[in-house]
DNA sequence: TGTACATCAGTGAACGCGCGTTCACTGATGTAC
DNA sequence: TGTACATCAGTGAACGCGCGTTCACTGATGTAC
């Protein structure tokens, strides 16, 4: 039986990553190999046998996190009617906000300050544009829709090149410059948006989160529609 | 002579502080004790003559970034005529962004993932809202002008009492509903705009950005103007 | 102006802790004949 | 089906490191008479 002690490593290997997950949560953003072990009864070194490193670890959870982000933003958008252009906007900015509240550290790890000493590799940068791409898709439908404005040039021609550069990519791909560069600034909002709330820089400032989160995305799905 | 001794601690306080912002600066978010006891030549248990502990440390360095943050957008926005509204904002935004990129580490500490086991005191909120502040005073006059877009009653009624409450203080106090919140609005994207800058989540996208947050600046000093 | 005493800065050793990673090892699980 | 060997998971001790903080101490700087 070759798959048995396969399917036991990969269970072990989740088990592991969860661990690290709930560590994450209740500590911050601070990643222990020896904690985890120790929370899974087992010698630390034994980790190496499923992590190389506890870069390779936090790697794993990295890439993870972006996949289960990309999903919830993907799901929810599909629930809405396929010509509902706002609709489908926002529902995406619900979902990234609201994965984002029930994973805080995983959101922290993706998107706030770098981890010292840690530098992501390669292999995170395609999980990482899935999030984005869910928004993408939106705005393409919405332009060849002909539901969008899309009259207005991009203030600053210094951005020209790279707004070509991402307009070749497939996912990005006929939204024009002027949707697109919209489409950027609500993304920036949207993630500001979210590290405020999480990381407690609106606390007694604005209490009623949900309603004052609902206000804004409605404003950016306005702002990137019609301008 | 009770005034050098006394002298001579204030300077060595300062030499402590500057070479934790050194640090801070080399090393990304992680701030030690004996690193700067290293730097300085001294023993690490003399620092306990000058700090209390290693967070009464990081409760200075953050007190004066706060303070400092808010001098810089202060001093951009004194320079531009009194009733260039859309100017003085976009000042203080280009202000608050430059500061930022010249203290990167200092940036995270304020508005980055919150530092595992630290709880900012009570005494960090009065510094923390000076930037803010500065913003602040630039729609009281529009609206004290009447060149700004106060009619929108802002959407959500959940909002109404956390609105209430900051329009009772004085720094906003006049300047309606409607223009506070957009006001929050940019003050988000700004920082949004601001960490994905600094934190490299734009890196191989966005190149050109100068440009794109100059771009992001008008686009959101005309939202707070004209709704 | 000089002396006696109190205050304060700084030292160096130590405490107790946690960390990532390596290494030689023991047993169990799988594979080949 | 049974045996001999290879693979692999997991152990426990150890290395070498860094950290914040405490404590008894030495000297120098200030203060009071």
């Amino acid at each position: 039986m070759t798959g048995l002690r396969a399917r036991v490593r990969a269970e072990l290997t989740a088990e592991i990553k969860a661990a690290a997950r709930r560590q994450l949560a209740a500590e911050g953003a601070n990643l222990s190999l020896r904690a985890i072990a120790r929370e899974l009864g087992m010698a630390s070194s034994a980790l190496y046998r499923y992590f190389a490193s506890r870069d390779d670890l936090l790697t794993a959870l990295i890439l993870e996190a972006y996949e289960a982000m990309g999903e919830a933003a993907e799901r929810a958008e599909a629930t809405v009617a396929r010509d509902d252009y706002a609709g489908r906007f926002s529902a995406c900015c619900h979902a990234v906000r609201d994965w984002s509240l029930a994973h805080p550290t995983e959101y922290a790890l993706l998107y706030g300050s770098p981890v010292p000493g840690y530098a992501a590799p390669e292999a995170t940068i395609g999980p990482a544009n899935r999030p984005v791409a869910v928004l993408g898709s939106v705005l393409r439908d919405a332009v060849a829709a002909g539901v969008i404005e899309v009259a207005p040039p991009p203030d600053p021609p210094e951005l020209a090149a790279d707004l070509a550069r991402v307009l070749a990519d497939p996912h990005f791909a006929g939204i024009g410059e002027a949707a697109l560069l919209r489409g950027f600034h609500a993304w920036v909002q949207l993630y500001g948006a979210i590290s405020f709330e999480l990381f407690g820089r609106l606390d007694n400032v604005v209490t009623a989160q949900d309603a004052f989160f609902a206000g804004q995305v409605t404003a950016m799905t306005r702002y990137v529609l019609t301008g």
